[in-house]
DNA sequence: GCGGATCAC
DNA sequence: TATGGTGATCCGC
């Protein structure tokens, strides 16, 4: 679904924000015509009212003082820099500018093209009713643009409509057809790509063309070859280079009215059939004919030229020597109009000169606030405090800086990269209930599957987002060890990801009023090549060799795996108590554990006693006498009583050694105690930094359970063959993130074995080099797959889905609530700098993308010092 | 890898 | 009555 919004025709649209900036954003020029339209005052008025109280005003300010706090954040750290660094710095500053000015390359000619205020104009050139009318094309509740007429009022796009309404009771709201756009666009871009095969399309109406090529062909080009017959209702096939939509007088009526505000001079230099007597080479009007000349400047209005001849509709156009210039300048002349630096340091440097930076792309809202914090706000007082910016902001933001304020960026378009992530959400009115929350999230998950189906892309993590009715928003994220692609997976993972959000907010609902699921994690090239192959593959008769670490699942949890349904049927109350957790929040957690004072003196088994509370709430009344597990030392602790027991792991994680093999005795249920059995099993494997796992996993016996089968399988990869060698590797990550574990279970129906593994992630992506592919591998029917972690049978006999279901199973566990707690002691943290909220910092745009633009980041705290500018230019604009 | 923030369109 | 959807990046954890 493209739903990109309309690019706004006025930059000073992007002063977006509420309170003082709207203030601002009512400055606009194009509403001095006092008589239609509505002065800013009027316009201020209005829309606080109509905006103040609201919720999402107070959203609002509460982000506004959010970045006031950055701000002061950013100002003390200032008046800490001493004169003595500040020079260090200036030196350091200018070096770089040095360098990037040798870099400098006004060899090529860039364009940007962006159609005028495209949706309203594509709806008021199909309704001829709509054309002296103010309109809108969204909704009430979000308008995407807004034509002139509109704009007198203050309406514009990405204000609500019946904000918009308010302003302009007359206002006419289209809903958008975005059909008709793309139609529209293609139309467009069809004439683009005659100029530049490669040019790069940022929207439907927006795109960069680098012409540079084209204008050396053009130079030998006879003026047949740049003539084009005008087109009047009358005429036909008056098109001479190709075929353009032919016009009625009444149609070619229509655009200017669209822009009847725009200055006169604009419509003259605007006018691609206006001639020019200063150039050489400008277009000449024969009689139903025009030629245009072979400079840029003509070029682009020959582009314009037949954009309006094929569409009705107008387009506006910069011309630089890069991408960053020739967006500012396509916005200069609009609409209507085009605007060219010539390709010289001069003209660039008068041009940027006074240029507020708020123009340029990549400087955003909260960028210019911070900056003119600092006095900034043109690209000359930005260049002037390179160096005060250098210690200030990080690296990547201060070079960015730099380069905005030199009047640099990129000089060629790069090609459409690969897709990182996929995503759908929706905005609805309040959903408070679980259930239909849950229902809501599949509902995402199936689009998003069609979606991702189109293209043919699997990815590795699910990321879920929440807004809730006060607009705070949330995104929680989980990364499985294979790819997934349908929406059964998809679900899986993200419905836990809800799942855990819900109860963390119990016995109070999530009251949301948007809510999104996308996909990332996307296998690269490499990926790709090496195709991974899930353990399906490697149980293939003749390939068994690969695996990882293998199961360190005892004995007598294996049947537990794979079962016959038999055995499963004793479940099903369980199965089914599961279930209705899932769609109600009821149960939870909440269940005070049996015994506090042994679970609670370890900090670190808090967590551990927040996962298993519910388990061991079971556990106790239950009746059945099982052997637990230490989830530290690994050992089996016999029939022990569930406070023996909970004295023993906390005997295990506050010691330096593991605790030996003291026999416990507990009573259980046969089934939670399972439970209890594999979720120690997960404990253990997020400990695995303190312990040497390997060693445990290798010693772990599998044995054949009916027709099924159990098989360790060891991996060959160079890296875990030596014990030691992978236990250093593990020390050395100390600091950092724990290395990501998953199960693994695959079962092969040829041989009627299943293999359950542990593995960490080298081991993981020698593994994953071949998985994405099949899914389905069916499990002889009396059979049922029983998840490791949570210890239930899962109705599925799709593969991929139910290793799916065992990594998020994983993941909802205590990995994860060991690195939010930071109970990993090699974590231990670094009192936090985080007590504003968001420590400050803007950010800065990456090179991959298409973007000129470049965004920054402040570091309120350290910040790296540039040691090689050279390469960062590189990683900047290529 | 995660989560919040910022930006563009 | 009512303030969007998609994709990307950066940075500190």
């Amino acid at each position: 679904m493209d739903s990109t919004k309309e690019k706004s025709d006025c930059t000073e649209e992007k002063n977006d924000s509420y309170k003082d900036d709207i203030l601002l954003r009512m400055g606009l020029n194009d509403n001095k015509a006092g008589m239609e339209g509505l002065d800013k005052e009027k316009i201020n008025k209005i829309i606080m009212e109509a905006t103040k109280g609201s919720r999402f005003y107070g959203n609002e300010l509460k982000k506004e003082k959010q970045v006031n706090q950055r701000i002061e954040n950013m100002m003390q750290q200032k008046a800490q820099i001493t004169s003595q660094q500040l020079r260090k710095a200036q030196i350091q500053a200018d070096r770089f500018a040095m360098e990037l000015e040798q870099s400098r390359d006004l060899n090529n000619t860039i364009v940007h093209i962006d159609m005028d205020a495209f949706y309203a104009a594509v709806e008021m050139r199909d309704n001829p009713e709509l054309k002296e009318k103010p309109i809108a094309v969204g909704s009430m509740s979000m308008l995407t643009t807004s034509n002139y007429h509109a704009r007198r009022f203050g309406v514009r796009a990405a204000m609500p409509g019946f904000i918009a309404k308010r302003l302009c009771p007359q206002l006419i709201i289209v809903p958008p057809n975005f059909d008709k756009y793309r139609a529209v666009s293609r139309e467009v871009k069809e004439i683009l790509a005659d100029y530049d095969p490669n040019f790069m399309a940022m929207s439907l109406d927006e795109a960069y063309l680098n012409i540079t090529k084209h204008l050396e062909e053009r130079q030998n080009w006879p003026e047949d070859k740049r003539k084009y017959f005008i087109k009047t209702g009358n005429s036909l096939e008056n098109d001479k280079p190709r075929k353009e939509v032919k016009l009625s007088e009444c149609e070619r009526s229509i655009s200017p009215l669209l822009f009847e505000d725009s200055p006169p001079d604009l419509q003259s230099t605007g006018n691609p059939l206006q001639v020019n007597s200063e150039e050489p080479n400008n277009p000449q009007i024969l009689e139903n004919a025009i030629v245009f000349g072979t400079s840029a400047e003509e070029v682009v209005k020959e582009i314009r030229f037949r954009i309006e001849q094929k569409t009705t509709l107008t387009a506006s156009a910069g011309i630089a020597p890069n991408t960053m210039l020739a967006k500012v300048c396509s916005d200069k002349n609009k609409p209507n109009g085009q605007y060219q630096i010539p390709p010289n340091r001069q003209a660039v440097m008068d041009f940027i000169k006074d240029l507020p930076i708020r123009k340029v792309s990549g400087i955003g809202k909260v960028t210019e606030k911070m900056l003119k914090a600092l006095g900034i706000m043109t690209c000359t007082e930005l260049y002037e405090q390179r160096a005060l910016l250098s210690l200030l902001f990080s690296e990547t933001s201060w070079h960015y800086f730099l380069h905005i304020s030199l009047g640099l960026g990129s000089t060629h378009l790069e090609r459409d990269g690969e897709r990182k992530s996929m995503s759908v959400e929706r905005t609805f009115s309040e959903i408070s209930k679980a259930e239909e929350q849950y229902s809501l999230c599949q509902e995402l998950c199936s689009e998003l599957a069609q979606d991702l189906q189109k293209e043919g892309l699997k990815g590795r993590t699910v990321t879920i987002k929440l807004k809730n009715v006060n607009f705070e928003v949330k995104t929680r994220a989980s990364t499985v060890s294979s790819v997934v692609s349908t929406a059964e997976e998809i679900f899986a993972i993200a419905k836990e990801l809800l799942r855990t959000e819900i109860d963390a907010d119990f016995p109070h609902p999530l009251r949301l009023r948007l809510m999104g699921v996308r996909l990332s994690s996307f296998p690269n090239e490499e990926d790709k090549k090496h195709q991974q192959r899930s353990i399906i593959g490697f149980l293939q008769p003749g390939n068994q060799a690969l695996s990882a670490t293998g199961c360190i699942l005892e004995k007598t949890d294996k049947d537990q795996f794979l079962k016959p349904l038999e055995m499963s049927h004793k479940k099903s109350f369980f199965d089914k108590k599961r279930s209705e957790r899932k769609w109600s929040h009821q149960d939870t957690f909440k269940f005070e554990t049996v015994d506090k004072q042994s679970l609670q003196t370890s900090q670190s088994f808090q967590v551990l006693k927040k996962k298993m509370s519910k388990n061991l709430e079971t556990l106790e009344n239950s009746d059945n006498c099982q052997i637990f597990t230490c989830p530290v030392c690994f050992k089996e602790q016999g029939s022990v009583s569930l406070e023996a027991f909970n004295k023993h792991v906390d005997a295990c994680l506050d010691g330096p050694s593991v605790s030996g093999n003291s026999k416990m005795s507990s009573c259980s249920h046969a089934s939670s105690t399972e439970v209890n059995k594999i979720e120690t099993v997960h404990d253990s494997v997020s400990l695995c930094e303190k312990q040497d796992y390997e060693t445990h996993q290798r010693n772990i016996e599998v044995t054949p359970v009916e027709s099924v089968e159990l098989v360790e399988t060891i991996s060959n990869s160079p890296k875990t063959e030596d014990v030691d060698a992978e236990s250093n590797k593990h020390s050395k990550e100390e600091g950092s993130n724990l290395p990501s574990k998953s199960f693994n279970i695959e079962y092969c129906a040829q041989n009627s074995s299943c293999t359950v593994s542990l593995e960490n992630e080298d081991v993981g992506s020698l593994r994953r080099q071949e998985s994405s592919q099949p899914y389905l591998c069916e499990v002889t029917s009396d059979q049922a797959l029983v998840c490791p972690v949570c210890n239930l049978e899962q109705k599925t006999s799709n593969l991929t889905l139910f290793n799916v279901h065992v990594d998020v199973c994983l993941n909802k566990g205590i990995i994860q609530e060991l690195r939010k707690d930071k109970i990993n002691p090699v974590n231990q943290p670094k009192e936090s700098t985080k007590s504003t909220g968001n420590s400050g910092k803007l950010q800065k745009i990456g090179t991959k993308t298409k973007r000129p633009g470049l965004m920054t980041k402040y570091s309120a705290s350290k910040k790296t010092k540039p040691n090689n500018p050279r390469h960062t230019l590189d990683v900047f604009f290529k």
